[in-house]
DNA sequence: GCTGACTGCCC
DNA sequence: ATTCTGC
DNA sequence: GCAGAATGGGCAGTCAGC
């Protein structure tokens, strides 16, 4: 298949040049030649079905590709589960040719199911920006009249720019090709553009380590910095009709879920505003108690078809941006004239909807405070942001006019724990031959016991994690020891003798169905786990009973803001 | 009707 | 989410 | 610095099997 063969060119390229000239030609070849199914090709491409507001999923992962593959071919689902884990460049392999196999095999409606088993993953080295820009290329070379041969590549790269962006205000391929097919790249900011109701790709911020690094960056330009609120980012969407959408930050569409939002818009919303698209956190919160509530309490809320008077998690609105406001665009504008809009446009409800809590200062101390003072009520850090200047919405991207900066970042700061590995699952791709993740274990001192805290599989570097691989491959045990305790659901490939100590960072600690470190200390029967964990280093100088105790995790979980029973216990 | 495995989507 | 790496 | 690909905890929703 056409197609097929594509894919297979580009996992054989590692350089994106490359890979778009690929994608280019075949999405040029199919233009010529049956442009109709431009659409279906570029969304196989994409690895989706549907643009993701549409809220349409598949529902096939690992576990039923595997029993496909055993049903297809009737190997024994042991083998393929052992191969397609175990060695993984082995498996991935025979996958392909189990899949191509297939194919060839494959009659009338049987391709297109196996095809979209492959969506899961295509990690060939071709996702969502390298297919823009590829669009954008052949774009150009189906425009005959205006492209050059002098400046080609210009032209290349700005078109790719444009379909980018335009991608990025209006998510939904469907558009922006037959857009690009009726009147070409150039004029598509023009007959492709942003419409509310459709979600705009929200804007990110980029990871800090210290107020240092933002005075630094930050050097001769104003800025401003708002709390980081530990909740679920929202883009509210009103229309003139009345209409609201709320868009999660992956776009999809989160309107039934919060129907108490919805429904607090005509209260918060000043009379004058007839449309607008806000940006904002979503947060759990205790109206009694006047507290926002970990972000573990606000993803127990349902999810579908959400009753009002049926929600038991309530829910604050915390507002940093508006991208729209009574039928104009505003993400050109600078983020102080975007809050202004914001600041009159709508009224504050305490524990309903609130502004991000600002400051505007180029103190090193008084952000540090501010800091200190986000935390204390109980957000993740700040996010500091260019207000004048450079301080556009700039959507999807991760832009330097927004930095984030949590705790955790800081190398002095945050929670750091020494554990020990006592198992491992098998890498896939390029974690191939190695292991791509490890369970962690605590050590409780007083039963002489290591229990699993969480599992990890970041933080390595390629050389670090081949040597650790290496290191406790030889230590690998048949069964674990009885001394360790951990969920049965766990299931690694392989058990280690405890022998290393791990330094490991995390975000948060939080109460774990599945991991059982300090189990009987907070909880009586559930234990503690690590949000975030990453490896910092190994610690070569430690032995697996000096690791963390049970003790000092439960002691670390009770320190966090969240946690405590009441204010006694802090100091004067 | 309950349970557990699987999936998708939040972070 | 966090982190690492090839280009 | 971008883009992609490794990987984390944990929740509700879904569905097969008991």
């Amino acid at each position: 298949m056409f197609v097929a063969k594509a894919l297979d060119a580009i996992s054989k390229e590692s350089g994106r040049i490359a890979i778009t000239a690929i994608v280019c030609n075949m999405l040029r070849t199919v233009m010529e030649t049956t442009p109709e199914d431009l659409v279906a090709v570029v969304y196989l491409l994409a690895n989706r079905i549907a643009p993701a507001h549409e809220g349409l999923e598949l529902g096939i992962g690992d576990a039923s590709i595997i029993k496909a593959l055993y049903e297809a071919c009737g190997t024994k689902e042991a083998q393929i589960k052992k191969q397609y884990k175990e060695s993984g460049k082995d498996s991935q392999e025979k996958k392909k040719n189990h899949i191509k196999a297939l194919l060839v095999a494959a009659t009338d409606c049987e391709p297109q199911y196996l095809i979209r088993l492959l969506q899961a993953k295509l990690r060939i080295g071709l996702a969502e920006q390298t297919l823009l820009a590829a669009l954008g290329h052949a774009a150009v070379y189906a425009d005959k009249q205006s492209s050059t041969p002098a400046n080609i590549d210009s032209s290349l790269e700005e078109a790719a720019k444009i379909v980018k962006q335009v991608y990025s205000v209006i998510p939904v391929y469907d558009k922006i090709i037959s857009a690009l097919l009726a009147d070409g790249v150039w004029d598509l900011p023009k007959t492709c553009s942003f419409s509310p109701g459709v979600p705009v790709g929200p804007m990110l911020a980029k990871p800090t380590k210290g107020v240092s690094e933002i005075l630094d960056k930050f050097q001769d330009i104003e800025f401003t910095c708002e709390y980081k609120y530990d909740g679920e980012r929202a883009q509210i969407h009103y229309m003139e009709d009345g209409t609201v959408e709320i868009y999660s930050r992956n776009a999809e569409r989160n309107t039934g879920k919060y129907p108490d939002v919805v429904d607090a818009i005509s209260r918060f919303k000043r009379p004058s505003v007839t449309s607008f698209v806000l940006d904002c956190e979503i947060v759990a919160f205790d109206r009694e108690k006047k507290k926002i509530l970990p972000f573990q309490v606000l993803s127990t809320r349902a999810r579908k078809n959400v009753v009002l008077s049926e929600i038991k998690v309530g829910v604050c609105i915390y507002a940093f941006d508006i991208l729209y406001i009574n039928g104009q665009p505003l993400l050109q504008a600078q983020l102080d004239s975007r809050r202004q809009h914001l600041y009159e446009s709508f009224e504050e409800e305490p524990g309903f909807f609130q502004f991000a809590t600002a400051v505007t200062s180029n103190d090193l101390e008084e952000i540090q405070k501010f800091l200190e003072a986000a935390v204390d009520a109980s957000c993740e850090g700040l996010i500091i942001k260019t207000l004048k200047k450079d301080a556009t919405y700039e959507p999807s991207k991760r832009s330097n006019n927004w930095l984030k900066l949590k705790k955790d970042y800081m190398d002095s700061t945050g929670d750091s724990l020494d554990l020990v590995p006592i198992a491992a699952f098998h890498g896939r791709g390029k974690r191939t031959g190695v292991y791509g993740a490890f369970l962690l274990a605590c050590y409780d001192v007083n039963n002489e016991e290591f229990q699993s805290i969480c599992k990890i599989g970041t933080g390595f570097s390629e050389a670090v994690l081949e040597e650790r691989s290496a290191s406790l491959r030889s230590k690998v045990i048949p069964k674990p020891k009885s001394y360790y305790r951990y969920s049965d659901t766990i299931n690694p490939d392989v058990w280690f003798e405890p022998i290393e100590v791990w330094e490991v960072k995390a975000a948060d600690l939080t109460i774990s169905p599945v991991h059982r470190a300090a189990t009987g200390i907070v909880d009586s029967d559930k234990g503690i786990s690590l949000r975030f964990p990453r490896l910092l280093r190994v610690r070569e100088d430690k032995n697996p009973e000096d690791a963390s105790s049970a003790d000092m995790v439960a002691d670390i979980y009770r320190a966090q803001k969240h946690n405590q029973s009441n204010r006694d216990d802090d100091e004067q």
